[in-house]
RNA sequence: GGGACUGUGGGGUAGCUUGGCCAUCCUUUCGGGUUUGGGACCCGACGACCCCGGUUCAAAUCCGGGCAGUCCCA
């Protein structure tokens, strides 16, 4: 027994988030990443890890594309002169890897490995939108970026290399640009919180957290296990000023030359996958929603090496039933490994696979199957021939329970309070979001923000709801400054 | 940005304080046997002291630097 706890996930997600996430991401757990690559910040992404990644970026692909979005492709390389045009990404340009040498010789003009795809595509946009009949105009591109920023690296949630999804439109007036930060919103529910089953509250950044180059910045934030906020996309409103920065100019229906509006969108694929396996997981390992998982079904046989017969008969039931299986249009796999079913049974679970059948001698005699899904792992007998509704049915059923799981898990993390000493006392021993009344979101705030941060020990204010805000009350004081609360603000830590 | 810590076969570790003997144990992998309804067992084999330098008769162990990683706090 003493050996058991040696293998796979040694800690409980509730007593030790931060290593449970570590084990789960790495060789003791679902294999996702490979950190020993040897640069720092930079991982391996590993097979499991890379096939749901994929399928995130392609439920993106088809959301982004529906609300006509055309893909493209801008180079890695950004020259320095572009880079730094904009008075923003010149000044993070420290952080940017630059490549200066080509072999032995020095680079007349070096250039630098793109952190985000302003830089790159705008001055591109300047030469293709020329008229009012260009827009509206939106695109869209998947890449890496790279970019030198924390020194403490964590699997899909701080590092130097990390997967980069971002949609570029350019609009005639602000208010379409408007229209469009709420369809933004709109494909966030649609693949993140429809189809991986993660929720998240979309806010109006606080004037002092947008992207500076941004007149507005709005963003989706979830809360991960242990409290803290993980920022999973974020929607600026760029108003004219990359126009500005890079000659992006229209000439309107009279023929005068106009600057058009801009936005910009990026589901942050890695923070969610962070929140994918964070969320969803326990202490067995993964969960994956049924759509997601690169195997929705696991067949396990089990066999008697007592009985060649019967063992024969298992592995072609096995056989058999995949191709079944696989012609419902599912992504199935038999393990036929060596290893023991106990063994199996942990391993895929580990992995998150979201339903498993088993078949034995006795399944094998009777036209029954049985069935079990990730969620509660209650074990199922079924009749084949209810074989295609049973896995439509389970599938339905675990989606529900994890959606309805995780809904209820981050509303139990949503406190809220109209006094700064409650507010600190929360805080100190708790982590998620609190709702207080706050002075302002605008730049006349920021000084609370500060005191409110430096008081709670790091707590932020993340904004105010996009869509239904709560309303402040008349009475309603800023905990921080005592003055009319405008807003209420959602106060969280921050990764 | 500040602080603390760590680096030993593929993974997880013992040994390091107080330098010295064949570097410990579990697991993985490979070969063989046996077993299989919730991480089976037996036998055998492969496999490691992060890198560079220093101290010393002698370094996994002490010192300096580098590289990499973890944790806590901004």
């Amino acid at each position: 027994m003493g050996k058991e706890e040696k293998i796979g996930i040694t800690v409980k997600k509730d007593e030790n988030f931060s290593e449970w996430y570590s084990q789960v991401c790495l060789e003791q757990g679902a294999k996702l990443v490979d950190i020993r690559y040897g640069v720092q910040g930079f991982v391996v992404h590993r097979p499991w890890a890379f096939k749901i990644l994929r399928r995130v970026y392609d439920y993106f692909d088809e959301e982004v594309e529906k609300d006509g979005h055309q893909p493209f492709l801008f180079p890695t390389v950004i020259p320095e002169e572009n880079l730094i045009r904009e008075k923003e990404h010149a000044g993070f340009a420290p952080d940017v890897f630059w490549v200066t040498e080509a072999g032995t010789e020095k680079l007349e003009r070096r250039v630098a490995l793109r952190p985000t795809g302003e830089t790159a595509i705008y001055p591109i946009y300047a030469l293709w939108i020329r008229s009012y009949k260009d827009l509206p105009f939106k695109g869209y591109q998947s890449r890496i970026t790279v970019f030198r920023n924390e020194k403490t690296t964590r699997p899909f949630l701080r590092g130097r290399e990390f997967m980069f999804y971002e949609t570029h439109d350019v609009f005639a007036t602000h208010k379409e640009a408007t229209q469009q930060i709420t369809k933004d919103m709109e494909i966030m529910e649609e693949v993140v919180r429809k189809k991986l089953k993660l929720p998240f509250i979309f806010f109006k950044r606080p004037q002092w957290d947008k992207f500076k180059g941004a007149d507005e910045t709005y963003a989706s934030d979830t809360l991960m296990p242990d409290g803290k906020r993980n920022q999973m996309s974020s929607t600026h409103d760029l108003g004219q000023k990359f126009a500005k920065a890079y000659q992006i100019q229209i000439q309107d229906e009279n023929g005068k030359e106009q600057y058009p509006w801009q936005t910009c969108f990026g589901p942050g694929i890695y923070r969610i996958m962070a929140a994918l396996i964070g969320i969803h997981g326990d202490d067995t390992g993964l969960i994956l929603p049924f759509d997601v998982a690169p195997t929705q079904l696991i067949i396990v046989p089990i066999t008697f090496s007592k009985d060649q017969e019967k063992t024969k008969k298992v592995i072609a039931k096995c056989q058999q039933i995949k191709e079944k299986i696989k012609n419902f249009g599912y992504r199935v796999e038999v393990d036929l490994t060596e290893n023991s079913p106990g063994f199996k049974f942990n391993n895929w679970e580990m992995l998150g696979v979201p339903i498993r059948i088993e078949i034995g001698p006795k399944e094998a005699e009777e036209e029954t199957l049985t069935i079990a899904r990730r969620t509660s792992r209650e074990k199922k007998k079924i009749k084949i021939a209810e074989l295609e509704k049973e896995i439509k049915k389970s599938a339905e059923i675990l989606e529900k329970e994890m959606a309805e799981k995780a809904e209820k898990y981050f509303e139990g993390k949503t406190k809220e309070t109209n006094s700064k000493k409650e507010l600190i006392e929360i805080m100190r021993t708790y982590r998620g979001f609190v709702k207080v009344p706050f002075c302002s979101i605008s730049s006349d705030g920021e000084k609370c923000a500060d005191i409110l941060k430096e008081e709670t020990v790091g707590g932020c204010v993340c904004g105010i709801k996009l869509e239904n805000p709560e309303k402040a009350k008349k009475t309603d004081k800023c905990v921080i400054c005592g003055k009319e609360a405008k807003h209420i603000v959602y106060v969280a830590k921050s990764y």
